[in-house]
DNA sequence: CGTTTGGCGGTGGTCAGACCACTGGGTAGC
DNA sequence: GCTACCCAGTGGTCTGACCACCGCCAAACG
């Protein structure tokens, strides 16, 4: 009763994460052979390509066929698609609201915005350089929805903190759908970029000068109209 | 260049997360037979296999084997099982570090107890159970932190958002690990746990008063608190 | 007539074998 | 020395088979 079975695919997946672990895989380094684990596990391949296909998806490892160095089953740390497509699919299954979305990638980006503030010399060259791009009028939504994108990316990665940077970014994909479908309802496009491109230079500008509690407010009310925006057909 | 062959897997996937989110499918429905997919798809059964274990890893279906109603693959809504299992390894594979996950959960957990605290009138009533639960001087170190898992978790699930409550699951599970190790480290036990029990009846009592920002920051201190406690190994 | 029991069909779980596509490197030919 | 070709190794996929499990129903039994 109390010992299970064990699915065959679940031995090969607890193998690898005690291998890794343990030291024994790390970054860069390549599984051996779908052929080679079988045999050593054995188990079937079958069973080993399951396990494999869900370190893939969840952004551990990279497959690749043919031979040399680019072949195998390699172990990265791409933890965004992963974190991505687990929140997609939750949301695609109606475990989690959208509401619920907005309101975590605000504590997580208030939480990113307040720590860089408070930091001694936050390194804000990428966030200066996209907040830059941005600036360009010329941009059409879906290029500003995308540099947008990298902003709040680059504000995460600049707080230096991997999980946050992961989630934030899962956070976002998960709802691209829904933001991409507001955008073409906005009726007036160039009003509400100049508003969020405003909105960005002030969060920046907070985080320079240590008002933690200020930009932790500002994100706020930006994410928020921002969603309000994409929500609603009347501009 | 810009055509992927598709991976077989892929093409089984997505039309599962399109069924979602068109509402073809739903929690609670059954997911055709392996065999079915797979003829319906035009691809192999082990393809249709492989996605469905990356649906089943994220907590996205259950599968059981048999006849009637419990038997095939079922849309269920577990994103904490997701969850714990991708911070899991991402963090075995060095992708993620401690530091940044409890990081992260101070991130989470302090907009929580904010959000609790500017409430009307929260629903404490799993809280205080779990707290008054803690109370009891017999417990063994791990049936308290047992409890205080739940207890962080009913403060999450208080607040309403599944999203926070997935993500603050799965980076508790994620470090379990480690938090398991320190505790047994811990010279004088009956001292920590007491100090842990404080923080909680404070950080609840600041909630009932509506103190937000104490709440936040007693939160704060409390998380990185246990932390410290169960990685050092001098008390 | 009620109860028990046995088989049957459908489902996931697993394996073995085969074949294809792709890649890199080594080798034969120029 | 250079080039073109072939070969071995790898993942990607399909097929077919078998097993374990479970609910259902009919046949046998009291």
């Amino acid at each position: 009763m109390t010992d299970a079975p064990a699915k065959a695919w679940r031995i090969v997946l607890d193998r690898i994460e005690s291998d890794l672990m343990s030291g024994e895989l790390g970054p860069g380094d390549r599984l051996p052979p779908e052929r080679e684990l079988a045999t050593t596990l054995g188990v079937g391949r079958s069973s080993v390509r399951e396990a494999l296909r869900v370190l893939e998806v969840m952004g551990l490892i990279r497959t690749g066929t043919g031979s040399g160095p680019t072949a195998g089953a390699i172990i990265i740390g791409t933890p965004s698609g992963g974190m991505s497509a687990l929140l997609r699919l939750q949301l695609a299954a109606q475990s989690f609201a959208v509401e619920d979305v907005v309101q975590t990638r605000i504590a997580l980006e208030s939480a990113v915005v307040a720590d860089l503030a408070a930091a001694e010399s936050p390194d804000l060259v990428d966030v200066q350089r996209v907040l830059g791009a941005m600036d360009d009028p010329s941009l059409s939504p879906a290029e500003f929805v995308a540099f947008d994108a990298q902003l709040h990316l680059a504000l995460a990665e600049a707080a230096g903190n991997g999980v946050t940077v992961a989630m934030m970014g899962g956070l976002r994909d998960a709802i691209e759908g829904y933001v991409a479908r507001g955008i073409r309802r906005i009726a007036d496009w160039d009003d509400a970029a100049a508003r969020l491109r405003h909105e960005h230079h002030r969060i920046v500008e907070l985080i320079g000068e240590g008002e933690a509690d200020g930009a932790r407010a500002a994100v706020t009310d930006h994410i928020r109209g921002y969603y309000a925006t994409v929500t609603s057909p009347t501009e």
